[in-house]
RNA sequence: GUCCCCAUCGUCUAGAGGCCUAGGACACCAGCCUUUCACGUUGGUAACACGGGUUCGAAUCCCGUUGGGGACGCCA
């Protein structure tokens, strides 16, 4: 590990204390833990959302729920009361799950909102706490969507307080992690604009310390070594399947003497764990979430080749980085429980968990290829900004009343874990292009120019002109006015970078009749005495079709067709005035022909 | 299968017991603007999954049903 150090990030590695100062933190952090507080019997609500669960005014109406001499202190305080600003913002530190589940805090019979403020602010430490979330993909594929948004609201959540915002890699099995997957990831994040506080972690660089931890916990008497056969647990998978019910170890070797251990197997590291009681955990976004232990086995620390397992390295590594607020997909929230069972083994302070709704495809079905899984370099290649996907992206799934255009720095300074719904989004690629076509429109020429200068170039084949450059340049304005993405804006602007009439397509063809060309051959030569300013193009063309006795649309379209081979342009006179003199008549009269 | 989570227009969402005749945005339809397209603008179609309960009053709280999703590895 000590090869690796310079990959440390800033908060300390290895140190138990979190950032922030060892004495605020130790304080805030000594407070018991929801789970541990014995007469504290969590009620779950399972239809409701995290907000409506966590008011008062329910958990009154339910007294059936054991003891809770803290609910019976919750339902006393009325409800108006926990909706006063201390509970739900604070800067994320104080909110009524928080309450909800530190009864001895608020173990206030009859009291008002004047105690109710001041047990429950306590859960703030003394002097601003830091914030330190992280990202911690898998690098087995590319950076997808959901890992995109789970980047997105750690960064806006630690920028919002700031705080730190860390970039782990979660390379510990190492079959499936390569290099081109990580690489995607950084390059992914990067474009994106996500940036992350200090080097990347590697897990895999830290085995040593995670097996470290598992030993200590052997030494303990807290993890055990099993030593049963993948056949015996063949078995037991087996007898599960048929008794219908999920597999789960039995814990044979939990008190068995080593000393009986067959010779020759390798054994794995298991956690003991509690086999009875419940935990109740607080999710930031879905509330609180109640799990019998004994759904729980004894998991598997560290594997029989001493490697660790991710269940420990996570736990380990989100210590050791100071992790106080863990954001991540929903996927991971059944995982939860087992990690607070290793996070109170070893004696460690739980942080805050907030797991986020997975997203979903158009088809309500998982992402798959044919909709939103595709690494976000697919989107750049789509055309789409990184500013549009970051705005789509927090919108899914978090709001602000009716906001929806919300730049980065609002995000930043909106951003909260309260306003995080609890159920699933499906991507939808049509709002996406919308907001999309909004950020084209408001990013300025200059900054276009470098984007789609490449695309252009590829698309005429060879590198432009001057002229034609300048022509690109000028035309920018008018062209991503009509444009969605950097791709229509690349199609849009081709017939700038050209040089002669472009060939028409199908429905421009249309277009070229013989009425519509012998116009043309007029237009021209209508155009030939004029100054080439637009307001001067804009009479020559107004007074030819006068002469002429037809509408403006009826010389429009057809020149419209002449210069840019479509049908859809910026106004006609703005194309003339920037294709200039010479190309445009030469155009013209290529049409007319 | 077991456990856990979720449920408001087609989609993203607002909603914190009375401000709801359920609001906004995207998409869609129609009108206006107009040299095309787009922008803009005006209007429209469109939702509280279902059933019980609590309450004077429920989209909102409780229970159930249904539907969707997730987790159940010596993967992460």
């Amino acid at each position: 590990m000590a090869d690796h150090a310079s990959r440390t990030p800033r908060p300390t590695m290895a140190t138990p204390t979190h950032c922030g100062g060892s004495t605020g933190s130790s304080k805030y952090r000594a407070m018991p833990l929801p789970s541990s507080t014995g007469n504290h019997k969590t009620q779950r609500s399972r239809s409701a959302s995290r907000r409506r669960r966590m008011t008062a005014s329910a958990r009154a109406g339910s007294p059936a729920t054991g003891p809770g001499d803290g609910d019976a202190a919750i339902s006393t305080i009325p409800t108006t009361v926990l909706k006063q600003p201390p509970w739900r913002h604070a800067g994320g530190l104080t909110d009524r799950a928080r309450f909800l589940c530190y009864p001895a805090l608020c173990d206030q019979s009859g009291a008002d909102m004047a105690q109710a403020t001041m047990f429950c602010v306590p859960r703030q430490p003394p002097g601003p706490m830091t914030v330190v979330t992280r990202f911690a993909p898998s690098p087995t594929g590319f950076l997808h969507i959901g890992g995109a948004r789970t980047a997105l609201f750690n960064w806006l959540y630690a920028r919002h307080h700031g705080g730190t915002y860390l970039l782990r890699i979660e390379d510990t099995d190492r079959q499936r992690s390569t290099k081109a997957a990580i690489d995607a990831i950084v390059d992914g994040l990067s474009w994106l604009g996500l940036d992350w506080d200090g080097d990347v972690v590697h897990q895999f660089d830290r085995a040593a310390r995670h097996a470290e931890i598992a030993h200590q916990l052997l030494a303990e008497g807290k993890a055990y070594r099993c030593y049963a056969s993948p056949e015996e647990l063949e078995q037991m998978r087996e007898q599960a399947r048929r008794e219908s019910r999920p597999m789960r170890y039995d814990g044979r070797w939990r008190d068995r003497d080593p000393k009986e251990a067959p010779p020759g197997v390798k054994p794995v590291v298991r956690l003991k764990a509690p086999q009875s009681g419940e935990r109740t955990i607080v999710d930031r976004v879905l509330g609180s979430v109640t799990l019998q232990n004994n759904q729980l086995d004894d998991m598997v620390l560290l594997r029989s080749d001493g490697t660790p397992v991710y269940m420990l390295s996570v736990v380990v590594d989100d210590h050791d980085m100071g992790i106080t607020h863990v954001i991540r997909g929903a996927d991971h929230h059944t995982n939860t429980f087992r990690q607070v069972q290793l996070y109170e083994a070893l004696g460690w302070p739980v942080p805050e968990f907030a797991h986020l709704p997975l997203i979903h495809g158009p088809d309500g079905a998982k992402l798959s290829k044919r909709h939103g899984a595709l690494g976000v370099d697919a989107y750049r290649d789509m055309g789409f900004l990184p500013a549009a996907l970051r705005n789509y992206l927090l919108r899914l799934g978090w709001s602000h009343g009716d906001d929806e255009i919300i730049s980065t720095e609002q995000a930043v300074a909106w951003f909260d874990l309260e306003h995080v719904g609890p159920s699933p989004a499906r991507f939808d690629f049509a709002k996406l292009t919308n907001l999309n076509a909004h950020y084209l429109r408001e990013t300025p020429d200059a900054e276009l120019l470098p984007l789609v200068l490449p695309a252009i170039e590829a698309a005429v084949g060879g590198a432009l002109s001057d002229t034609a450059r300048d022509r690109v340049t000028r035309g920018m304005s008018g062209v991503k006015q009509r444009s969605r993405t950097l791709v229509e804006l690349v199609a849009g602007l081709a017939f700038y970078a050209r040089t002669g009439a472009p060939a028409p397509d199908e429905k421009a063809a249309a277009i070229l009749t013989k009425d519509a060309k012998a116009l043309l051959a007029g237009a021209a030569g209508a155009l030939e005495p004029a100054s080439w300013a637009e307001p001067d193009l804009e009479a020559a063309i107004k007074s030819y079709a006068e002469r002429n006795g037809v509408k403006l649309g009826q010389v429009a379209q057809p020149l419209r067709v002449a210069l840019t081979g479509s049908t859809v342009s910026p106004g006609i006179f703005e194309v003339l005035a920037i294709l200039g003199r010479e190309e445009s008549l030469s155009r013209l009269r290529q049409a007319a022909a």
